[in-house]
DNA sequence: GTGAACACTATTTTT
DNA sequence: TAGTGTTCAC
């Protein structure tokens, strides 16, 4: 029907690069004069959209640009055909044509979900939606729940304007609004509708909280980003040494994966235990994708993609050429490469590296056989293929001789692990007659078991393990599995961090350029969607937040001095606490249109003039008072600043925001960074 | 076919 | 910066 047998397999952005550029290499496209990525990019657009390749190059029509990647396109399909593979966009879109096409499908998914619920409908994009409009035209017992302020996956294709017709698409909806809010401190509360409140297309609404005020927000300007890092740091100990929290209640958030190094440094030195969320994934990894290929290519020799990924890995001695020859055979015989290569000594330019070739194959039909005897469990199989393969002496090799600090090893053993939970998970008692007929009403007896739709499809052998295993493999994510049972701080962009909640959380990167990132400053929806993103990260936070920025901040290479976000000064300074040091004037700042943001002025300035000018502290710690030995009227010693005395002590996440008073000089510090002494 | 040395360049967010 | 692509000697 859509062209595809049922265990067609998933490719990621990964493989989906490398298929788009093998099309273009085919049909001699240069790459430099048309990047992978933006075709990429145009051919996914193009496909939620629901445009096909022939609506394409006719819409397309004589436009240069278009016009190529209409070839493309038409040979990327053809591809992911001929390997039996559809990419992240094909599944969602290849639902909807079957359940729009297939009365008698759509009736039996109808029947099986008869009341349809979906959370974040903000995020909704245009494939998701027809699917959902299939589903729940029906019967009409659908509820949605979303915030449009929350949308922030416009450039995956989401649609705020999906969410705000929905009373359109089902007339007598109920709609019920949420402003009370059970989470957030009013503080918080108070500051991410101060953000917000600056978007002008939005549906308007305000965050209500009967809880407490809470305390202020801590706003940190380091230095630079390691001295961010270090406020972090050394502020998350000290929380947790108070027992104000636990690790595991806090979150350092960001705009940018980029951004959790400096952090994971920090935190590493300071024995924080800690995990980040995304980012480079576990299934995205070399290793791991290798293994996976062996297995994929073992479960399907069809599989051309696995085949070329890994007919090298480890080295064989098999080149460029010899892999090009055997694609070129295989497309001309219209067999798989791996079928192909099994015969290479019939083919005259593969008879020089047959021998090495027929390793390969004969490896993986070794592999097979001992799959098919079933003896091992799936994690014994995996494990056998790690190490029959070779990879895991080459990866042994390598680390010793170039002194790799991440451990690969450790990645493949953390696979087998899975592997064990995955084959505990799924594997069947020998007989499995739970299953159930629905009578589609052609006549045609259609068999379902409950298992098909709730992922607890079960095998009764290690084969059949293996392919409910790669069925999923592209779509696991480590992130799924929070586990609070052990005590760690958790890393992630703010996007992952959508839906969750935490104690304490440490927004970082706060500047102009990163937050909001500067690709989007260029555009009035795309900067709205980033203050969006502002809201969702304020909202995480339970009791306490911290904003922290760098006036110096190195990324990519470069050293950059940036303004403060903008979305800072949005938000009204009595909800504040500023620390840090004082911005100075940089030469070198690249740009300063958020200088004179109008209305915003006194605000800014309110809040420059906060910054008061500590350095780091002091090394020495000795002598040094506590935050609970801190009281008003107490007469200190500050390293830098000289006597002093405290005006006001406020207790802050187990230390203490303190003002202190030097000679009429006032400053705002905290007590456990301050390196303050009896005087 | 391999690996080292060098040059180049693109930097958001995710299923 | 780091990851990728290119060139060259073996």
């Amino acid at each position: 029907m859509l062209g595809f047998t049922k265990n067609f397999s998933i490719i990621d952005t990964d493989d989906q690069q490398k298929l788009v550029k093998e099309a273009m290499k085919e049909l001699d496209i240069a790459d430099s004069q048309f990047k992978p990525k933006s075709v990429q990019n145009e051919i996914s657009n193009a496909k939620n959209k629901f445009i096909d390749v022939e609506e394409y190059s006719l819409l397309a029509g004589k436009e240069y640009f278009l016009s190529v990647v209409a070839r493309i396109y038409k040979r990327y399909q053809e591809k992911l055909i001929a390997n039996n593979a559809m990419d992240f966009d094909d599944i969602l879109v290849n639902m909807v044509k079957l359940l729009e096409n297939n009365p008698d499908i759509r009736e039996l998914y109808r029947n099986k979900f008869r009341y349809i619920m979906v959370d974040e409908y903000q995020d909704t994009n245009m494939p998701q939606y027809r699917a959902v409009m299939q589903l729940a035209s029906g019967n009409g017992n659908i509820c949605v729940v979303g915030d449009d302020d929350q949308s922030i996956y416009s450039f995956r294709g989401a649609d705020v304007r999906i969410i705000l017709k929905f009373e359109k698409d089902f007339p007598g909806a109920n709609v019920i609004k949420l402003e009370e809010n059970y989470r957030s401190t009013k503080t918080i509360l108070d500051a991410a509708n101060c953000v917000i409140a600056n978007n002008k297309k939005r549906k308007s609404k305000n965050l209500r909280t009967e809880g407490d005020q809470g305390e202020k927000i801590i706003v940190m300007n380091a230095d630079t980003s390691n001295g961010e890092a270090d406020f972090v740091g050394r502020t998350i100990k000290m929380m947790a040494d108070k027992g104000k929290f636990k690790y595991s209640d806090c979150a350092v958030l960001y705009r940018m994966n980029a951004l959790s190094r400096n952090i994971e440094t920090t935190l590493h030195n300071l024995g924080i235990p800690f995990r980040v969320y995304g980012g480079m994934r576990f299934y995205d990894r070399k290793e791991i994708k290798d293994i996976l290929a062996y297995l994929r290519l073992i479960n399907d020799p069809k599989d051309n993609i696995a085949f070329e990924r890994i007919i090298n890995v480890p080295k064989r001695g098999i080149g460029d050429t010899t892999i090009e020859k055997i694609r070129q055979y295989a497309l001309a015989d219209n067999i798989s490469m791996f079928e192909c290569a099994m015969h290479a000594v019939d083919y005259p330019e593969l008879v020089r590296s047959a021998s090495k070739i027929c390793s390969f194959t004969d490896l993986i039909n070794s592999m097979k056989d001992k799959l098919r005897e079933n003896e091992l469990d799936f994690a014994q199989f995996v494990d056998y293929v790690e190490n029959e393969s070779g990879i895991i002496e080459e990866i042994t090799e390598q680390r010793e001789k170039k002194g790799e600090i991440i451990d690969r090893v450790e990645n493949l053993k953390e696979l087998l692990s899975e592997a064990k939970e995955y084959d505990k998970a799924h594997r069947a008692e020998p007989v499995d007659m739970d299953s159930l007929e629905i009578d589609d009403g052609d006549g045609m007896p259609v068999e379902v078991d409950d298992d098909f739709f709730f992922d607890t499809a079960t095998a009764d052998t290690t084969e059949g393990i293996l392919g409910l295993y790669l069925e999923n493999a592209s779509l696991f994510t480590e992130g799924d599995d929070f586990d609070d049972s052990d005590d760690y701080v958790k890393l992630m962009s703010i996007h992952s961090a959508k839906g969750l909640e935490f104690g304490a959380v440490f927004l970082i990167g706060l500047e102009e350029g990163v937050f909001p990132s500067y690709r989007s400053v260029q555009s009035v929806e795309d900067t709205e969607e980033e203050r969006r993103l502002m809201y969702v990260a304020i909202t995480r936070a339970k009791k306490n937040l911290f904003m922290v920025l760098a006036r110096q901040r190195m990324l990519f290479g470069q050293t950059n001095c940036n303004q403060p976000s903008r979305f800072l000064k949005e938000i009204n300074p009595e909800l504040l606490y500023l620390m840090g040091s004082k911005r100075e004037t940089p030469k070198d700042v690249p740009q300063g249109e958020t200088n004179r943001e109008k209305s915003k002025k006194s605000i800014a300035s309110a809040m420059k003039s906060q910054f008061t000018k500590e350095k780091k502290p002091a090394a020495s710690r000795e002598g040094q008072l506590s935050p609970d030995d801190l009281i008003e009227g107490l007469r200190v010693v500050h390293p830098r600043f000289g006597e002093g005395v405290i005006l006001k002590v406020e207790p802050v996440g187990g230390d203490a925001l303190i003002t202190v008073d030097f000679d009429g000089m006032r400053k705002n510090m905290l007590a456990n960074a301050a390196g303050l002494k009896k005087a």
